[in-house]
DNA sequence: CATGATATATCGATTTCGGATATATCGCAA
DNA sequence: TTGCGATATATCCGAAATCGATATATCATG
């Protein structure tokens, strides 16, 4: 049995990061990008998403400082939590794109205006 | 700014409803039959759906009482609750099936794996 | 007479979604 | 220099959808 609403988002974030690796501002804005401004991933969509991706395994994580030129040696920049997909999401992604297409195909049979043969 | 999450249950009973009027028992069975068996409407999903729709004017109903053959005439048959799509029912449909192409079109970014133009 | 199919419906737990809010830094322009 | 918009992460909460289980009752078949 399929799930003909598959989690949207994860795909999305998922597929972003078999990209490249990335962290959360700049993933909402390639997903931004890549969907030509019509999908937007709110922090409070993007964030409890990311921590899930990584209790499950299917992203690792380290933090990285950004630098400023003018920067005091002492001040604390900005963070970013970078985001890598594991082995583990490539599997995920690989299974979510399988049940999009599956899904696309049983969806076919709904959004044609009724123009089955009368078996 | 598009949902990348329409409510395909009720993008599915809205169709089967467009081709004939039908009531919820049959309505499950035709949305697994045209899915192929891939998608169950369960009871709790169907019913509280069948009712939204009728409190949101999108279809009519109308109560009927299921004649047995053998039925004593003061028997209680089975009762069938139809309905019926109602013209604002069909636009809705209509921008499902819209929002539905749409949505598909988007995701087809991320569900090709990453073969874009180095812009 | 018992079982499965027909037929409708509610309950509650879980998950998801969206808007609002919170904190803090950086870059630029008035 | 001051304020504003962009960068950056994150939580809270209410609304909505989903799912499994349960409930009731009739009909058809063996």
């Amino acid at each position: 049995m399929l799930t003909l609403k598959p989690d949207h988002s994860e795909l999305v974030v998922l597929s972003i990061l078999a990209d490249t690796p990335s962290y959360g501002y700049a993933i909402s804005k390639a997903v931004a990008a890549r969907s030509e401004g019509h999908f937007k991933l709110a922090p409070s969509n993007l964030y409890p998403l990311l921590t899930r991706l990584e209790k499950q395994g299917l992203v690792t994580t380290n933090w990285e400082e950004v630098k400023s030129d003018t920067a005091d040696p002492d001040a604390d920049g900005r963070r970013r939590k970078w985001y890598r997909l594991s082995a583990k999401g490539q599997k995920r992604l690989a299974q979510h794109i399988d049940a999009y297409h599956r899904a696309r195909a049983i969806l076919e049979a709904f959004v044609t205006p009724a123009a089955e043969p009368r078996a």
